[in-house]
DNA sequence: CGACACATGTAACACGTTACATGATTTG
DNA sequence: CAAATCATGTAACGTGTTACATGTGTCG
C-alpha cells in the first residue's frame, strides 16, 4: 500500500495528474525508487474507485493531463496512514532468507554466499556515499541516501555476526566429527 | 521471487510436502516470516509447470501428502540464486516514504510523524531482544532475530539523524520568514 | 459416530512489473 | 509535415493475502 498512500499524500498539496505524480514521487526519493508509470494510473483508478481521489472529466473532455483531487476522506487517510506505526511483522528479507536456507543446503559453502554478498553490499556502499556527495544540496536525496547507507551498513554487520556464527558452528560440528559423536543442540548452545 | 526460491532450496534436501514446506520455512526464519499455505501449493504448481520440481501423482493416487521433488535444472536455479546478488534497486521502505511525503503534507508536523515512529521500533527491538533470550540455544532463530534487531537499529539512527535535518530546516525557514525572505537552495546547503 | 487436525486446493482480490498501443502537443 | 516527447491507458503475468471448500485420517 506504499505507493497508493504516497500517491495520496502528493495530492494533499493540490490536483495533479498521473505523470506529475511519477515525477514528484521519484524527485522525492532522489532517482533511488523509480515507479513505472503503468502502476500510477491503475492506482488512481483504484483510489477514485474508493473515493479517495476525484478526477476532472473521465471522459467528457479531450484534454490530456487528466487532473485527480483528493477527497476529504482522502485527506482522513493520509492523516490516518502517517500516524500508523509499522507492521509488526516485518518485510520478508531476502539476503537473510538465503543465508539461513543455504545453511541446510548440501554442497554449498555458506561462507562463501556470505562473503560474496558482503562484497557486494561495500560497493552498493560506496556507490551511494558517491551519489550522496553529488546532491548535498537536496534534502530529500539526502535522506533518501541515509537511509540506504544506513541498511547496508546494518546488513554487513549481520553478515559478519552471521559469518562468525556460521564458522563457530562448523568447528563445532567439524570437531565433533572427529570425536565421532553426534552435534546435540546442547553442545552447540553452550559453544555458540 | 523469495518465497518461490526458498522453497525450492528446502526442497534440495530431499523431497517433501504442501504443509512441510511451510512448516520448515516458518521454523528457520523462527516465526518472525509466516507464511501462508495458500501461496505455498500455487507456488509448487508454478515451480512444476517451470520444470523445477516434480511430484508423485499429481491425480492418480489417494494419498495426501503429495511429494515433490526438485529436478537437476531446479538445483541449477537454486545455486545460481545464492550465487547472484542483491538488486541494485533496494526495495521501498514504507517508513523512510512516509517521512518524505510528510515534509510537504500541509498540516503535518514531521517531527511527531519522526517521534511517533522511532518510540515504536524501539518496543520491537524491546520485543526481539526478548524473543533471543529465549531462544538461545537454535542458531538460525538467533540469525533472524539478529537480522531483525540491526535492521530495527539502523531505522531509529536514521530517524534521528532526519528529525535532525528536518528541525535544521525548520529553523532555516522560520529564520528566513522573519528576516521576509525566500528560502534558496543555497541557504539550506550551506546551512544544513 | 462426531469432532478435530491434517492436507490440499481454489477464488477473489490487491499490488507490482514489463511491454505495448494510442492520442495530443511541440518542435525542427 | 515528420519526428520526438508528453500523456494516458491496457494486457498479461507474477506475487502475495484472505477466505473458503473439500477430503482424509485419528481418537474419544
Amino acid at each position: 500500500m506504499t505507493v497508493r498512500h504516497a500517491l495520496l499524500a502528493l495530492l494533499t498539496e493540490g490536483p495533479k495528474y498521473g505523470l506529475r505524480l511519477r515525477e514528484e514521487f521519484e524527485e522525492r526519493t532522489g532517482e533511488v525508487w523509480p515507479l513505472n508509470v503503468g502502476q500510477v494510473y491503475t492506482t488512481l483508478q483504484r483510489l477514485e474507485r474508493d473515493g479517495l481521489v476525484e478526477s476532472d472529466s473521465s471522459e467528457t473532455e479531450t484534454t490530456q493531463q487528466r487532473g485527480f483531487r483528493i477527497t476529504a476522506e482522502g485527506r482522513k487517510e493520509v492523516s490516518t496512514w502517517l500516524r500508523t506505526p509499522p507492521s509488526v511483522v516485518p518485510p520478508r528479507d531476502e539476503l537473510v532468507i538465503k543465508v539461513l536456507v543455504a545453511l541446510d543446503v548440501p554442497g554449498v559453502d555458506v561462507a562463501t554466499v556470505v562473503q560474496s554478498h558482503r562484497r557486494r553490499l561495500v560497493e552498493l556502499m560506496q556507490t551511494y556515499t558517491r551519489l550522496k556527495e553529488d546532491a548535498l544540496d537536496d534534502v530529500r536525496v539526502a535522506l533518501v541516501v541515509d537511509a540506504e547507507l544506513f541498511r547496508l551498513d546494518a546488513l554487513i554487520r549481520w553478515l559478519d555476526s552471521a559469518d562468525a556464527r556460521v564458522r563457530a558452528l562448523a568447528t563445532v560440528t567439524a570437531a565433533a566429527r572427529e570425536r565421532g559423536s553426534l552435534v546435540t543442540r546442547r553442545t552447540i548452545k553452550e559453544t555458540v
